[in-house]
DNA sequence: CATTTTAGTGGACAAAGTCCACTACATTGT
DNA sequence: ACAATGTAGTGGACTTTGTCCACTAAAATG
């Protein structure tokens, strides 16, 4: 078991990348997308045909939010909903060509901002940070 | 340099680790404060005599509302502010037993909700998450 | 079929955060 | 010394973000 300086240091590093992370989450909002809208554009990116309850479970958001955001992303031509084949109460989700373009914005910004974060280390600094990661996504999440 | 597929990863991995974190956020706020206000009492926690602007730089918040944050704080008891020694318009803050109380209850929260999060993991498992996890506060955070 | 669930929506609201203008003091350059 | 400029903290007004509840229409259960 971990003794409680370690767990101190987790819970340490735990609130130094929530906070990197916040910065990083804003500043993709240099899209006209918020960072909960640029969530939900991603998931129905994922994989189309996504229905409207399932991003919203998947996202842990308000099924009510959700409907508004989708709303407006079929507004602003972003999104386009089709009757669902097997349920007509629902529809089923796809990116329009200018979701695509989003996404693809949304993702190269991603993308620049991890190299920026790690710009400044050396080569074998970078592969231990991967490794490390990799770990970590394993013991967290992949193991399941 | 990373390739492609790596950064890829290491996007994947934020994205799980951005809502694990979220929902690990939102339940310490089973406490009366917010996301947001817990990370300002801590602020001021880790060490007094810190200034209202040091912690709305420090934290990235707008001035007018960290502001507000600190009233309520102080009207609530969990702060107490003095008169600065240097600069008059300024104030040193710091916390009250009352405060102290409730920041040592938002860390035990959280050392617990750690301890949950690695529970399933086997002692070799954990002392491998503990690794790397030092790893990577060393190359983001400390290295500086 | 009658009952109970579920998907999606809108209204009303609460919480979180931003923007702006202002006061009082501090700092700078002359 | 002192005018000009900058900075700390505050409040008002507002926007954005997110929550809660009630409702409709269709689906699933039994």
């Amino acid at each position: 078991m971990l003794d409680k300086s370690e767990i101190s240091s987790i819970r340490n590093f735990n609130r130094d990348y929530t906070k990197l992370l916040g910065i990083m989450n804003k500043k993709v909002l240099n899209t006209p997308l918020s960072w909960t809208e640029g969530r939900v554009l991603l998931e129905i990116s994922f994989n189309n045909d996504k229905t409207p309850i399932e991003v919203a479970t998947n996202l842990d958001l308000d099924k009510s939010y959700t409907s508004r955001i989708l709303n407006r992303f079929e507004k602003n031509n972003l999104i386009r909903k089709s009757p669902s084949a097997t349920d007509s109460r629902s529809v089923e989700l796809s990116l329009t060509t200018d979701g695509q373009k989003m996404v693809k914005e949304l993702d190269e910004r991603s993308d620049q901002q991890i190299k920026d974060l790690l710009a400044d280390l050396s080569t074998t600094e970078q592969q231990q940070f991967f490794q490390s990661m990799a770990i970590l996504d394993k013991l967290l999440f992949t193991r399941k």
